[in-house]
DNA sequence: TTGTAGGCGTTATCAG
DNA sequence: CTGATAACGCCTACAA
C-alpha cells in the first residue's frame, strides 16, 4: 500500500509537505505542489482514510441508526429517507454510516461509539421521542446532531419536521368541505412527538370550524400491532358514529379499512378515510385513499444537508425547518351523502 | 472519549497490561483481569475502532453502493435487504457504509475510494449484470467482496443468489396444477442477470410438462417505465390468448393487473396472475397477489455473514449460496375454467 | 506478570 | 515556503 512516505521518499520531499500539497493548502510552492501530484499519481497514491480519522480532523461521514423493528419497517420510510440522506452527503463527499439498534438504548451506544471513535462527523436522529434520552446524550457529548422530529420546548438543536399539524389539518378541512361534522381520530403511539403534532391539527380544524371535541371519536396511542376491529365497532356502532375518519399512519388506514369493511361499511360510500404517510399501502389499497403526503427523500436530503452545513461551518446556531406535506386526494374520500 | 490511558490510569497500571487484560491474553494476573475489567465497566470504556484498525489491518466496515434509481425504489427491496445487512454486521462488530451512485461508472467510483482509502474492508455488490465491469475491477483489485446474483460461467468470486429458476418453475407447476396450458411470461430487463434465471424457469416447466415454447405469449425486457397497456392487449387478443401469466416482477403484475382490467379481463375469474417479489405492492392489489415471496431481509444477512466470514478467515474458497423463494398463494390464481 | 518503546498513516504546531 | 516533532488510541515486540 502506498503511504505519505513513500511518496514523499519518491519526491525528495518531507512527509508534511507532501500532505499540505496534496491537501490543496496554500503555503506551498506551485512547482512543489505540481511534482508532488504527479508522484502521487503515478505510485497510485490514496490517503488511508482510517489514520486520518484517527488523527482527529474530519471522518467525512455521518451517522445513523434505524430501529431494528418498527412500524416503519412495513413500509418504504427508510429507504426513501437514506435514499435522500446518502444521495446529499456524496454531493458534499460524505459517506454514511449505517447501524441498527434494538432498542433506544442500543442506538445511543451506536451513536456514541460512532462518534467518540470519530467513525463520523455528526450523526442523524429520528423518529424524536417526546422525552428523548438520545437526544439528551447527544447534546451532553457535544456531538453534532441532526434530528429528524421536534421535541416541544426543545429548540437548542437542530432538526427538520414535516408540518404535520397543518398536514392534519388540511385534512380535516377537506373532511370538511365535503359536507363531514363528525369526523374520527385514529392516533399514533403518544411516544412520538409527532403524534402530538398531528392531533393538534385535528384540535385545531375541529375549533376553527366550531365544532366541539368528542372523545368518542378519538382512539390514540394505535401501534402497528393494534387490533383495530373491537374498537372500531364500538366507534361505528355509536349513536351518532362518525362519517369520516383520519387515520394519523398508513397502517391504521389499511386496518381500519380492512375493519370497517368487515362490518359492511362501504368506503366512500358510508364512511370517508383519510390516511397520513402515502405509501405504496394506501396507494394500492381499494378503493386507492386519499392521504396526506410527506416526501421521504426530501426529508432525508434536507436532515443531510443541515447536518452537513452545521459540520463545515461550525458554531452555527440551531436551524428548525418545516417540510410541508401534501393532500393527495384520491377514492376513500367523498362528499356527505344528504341524509 | 474514555481511552485506554484513561482506563491504565485510574487503575493504577500501564497502558499495555490494560489493553490485555481486556483482549484476554493469558500472561496477565486474573486479579489483576479482574481490577481492570471492572474499572473499565466503571469508566464506560469502549475500544476505538478507528485506532485499532490503523494498527492492523481491519476497519470494521463493510461498504454497499446503492443505485440511485432503479425499480427496486419503489419497493421496499433496499430498506429490507440493509436490515437484514445491518443487523448481521452489527453483531458481527461491524459498520456498514453506504453510497449511492447514479450509474455503473459512479458505482465502480465509489467502490474504489472505499476499499482504496481502506474505509471499509470489502464490499458488497448487488443487481449483479450479465457482464459486469464492477465484479472485474473489484476482482483484479483484490478488493474482497460478495455479490447478490450471480453471473453465469463466474464461479471465481463469492455470491448469494436466489434460485429463481426454482421459484417460477414452482410458480408455473403450480399454474399447470390448476389446469392452465397458455400460460404467458412478462420478463424483466435482460441486462439483470437474475432474468435469465428466472426464465430458465419458465423453460423449464414447460418442456417438463410437454409443452411448446410459443414465442407469442413472451414479453421480454419490461422495465418499470415499460408501457404496458399495447402488448398485453395484443397478447391477450391472439387467437388462443394465455388463460395465466407470470410476471417476473411485482411491478409487472401490477401494471399487467391494471392493464387487463381496462380491457374488461377480470383476475382471476379469466385470468391467473403470479408475481415475483412479493413486496407490499402484490399484497395490496385487488385481488391480492399470488407471488413467488424472497426473503429479502434475509438475503442481506446471508450476503453480509459471507463477506465477513472472507474477512475474518481470509483465504477461503468462494462461496456460493443459493436461496429458495417460496409460492405465497393468494386470489389472483384460480383452477382454469371449464371452456 | 508487568512495563517501556516504537509504530500504524495522517495532520497540526511550531520552528527554521 | 519547508521540515522536524508530536500527537490520535491502540497493539506488539522486547525488556525488566
Amino acid at each position: 500500500m502506498v503511504t505519505l512516505k513513500d511518496v514523499a521518499r519518491q519526491a525528495g520531499l518531507s512527509v508534511t509537505t507532501v500532505s499540505r500539497a496534496l491537501n490543496a493548502y496554500d503555503d506551498v510552492a506551485a512547482e512543489t505542489r505540481a511534482h508532488v501530484e504527479r508522484v502521487a499519481s503515478e505510485l497510485g497514491y490514496h490517503p488511508n482514510h482510517i489514520a486520518r480519522s484517527l488523527q482527529g480532523t474530519r471522518a467525512y461521514a455521518v451517522g445513523l441508526v434505524i430501529p431494528q423493528l418498527v412500524h416503519r419497517y412495513v413500509d418504504s420510510f427508510w429507504q426513501e429517507f437514506i435514499a435522500g440522506v446518502t444521495s446529499t452527503c456524496g454531493e458534499a463527499g460524505f459517506d454514511l454510516v449505517l447501524c441498527t439498534g434494538k432498542d433506544l438504548h442500543a442506538e445511543q451506544a451506536h451513536y456514541q461509539r460512532l462518534v467518540r471513535t470519530r467513525r463520523v462527523d455528526g450523526v442523524i436522529l429520528c423518529d424524536a421521542r417526546v422525552r428523548d434520552q438520545r437526544i439528551s446524550f447527544l447534546r451532553q457529548s457535544h456531538a453534532p446532531f441532526v434530528a429528524f422530529g421536534r421535541v416541544l420546548g426543545h429548540d437548542d438543536f437542530s432538526w427538520v419536521d414535516v408540518d404535520g399539524t397543518t398536514g392534519v389539518r388540511t385534512a380535516v378541512d377537506y373532511l370538511l368541505s365535503l359536507g363531514h361534522r363528525r369526523i374520527g381520530y385514529l392516533g399514533t403511539p403518544t411516544a412520538f412527538s409527532f403524534t402530538h403534532f398531528r392531533h393538534e391539527g385535528y384540535v385545531d380544524a375541529l375549533f376553527a370550524a366550531g365544532l366541539d371535541y368528542d372523545e368518542r371519536l378519538i382512539l390514540e396511542d394505535l401501534d402497528v400491532a393494534s387490533e383495530l376491529q373491537a374498537p372500531i365497532m364500538e366507534l361505528m356502532n355509536l349513536q351518532e358514529p362518525p362519517t369520516a375518519l383520519i387515520a394519523c399512519a398508513d397502517y391504521l388506514a389499511a386496518g381500519a379499512l380492512r375493519a370497517v369493511r368487515s362490518l359492511g361499511i362501504r368506503v366512500p360510500e358510508d364512511l370517508s378515510l383519510v390516511a397520513f404517510d402515502d405509501t405504496l399501502v394506501s396507494q394500492h389499497t381499494e378503493p386507492p385513499m386519499t392521504s396526506i403526503r410527506q416526501d421521504n427523500q426530501l426529508i432525508g436530503s434536507r436532515v443531510a444537508t443541515v447536518l452537513i452545513q452545521q459540520l463545515l461551518g461550525d458554531g452555527l446556531p440551531p436551524s428548525h425547518e418545516l417540510i410541508q406535506p401534501s393532500l393527495v386526494v384520491r377514492q376513500s374520500t367523498a362528499p356527505l351523502p344528504a341524509a
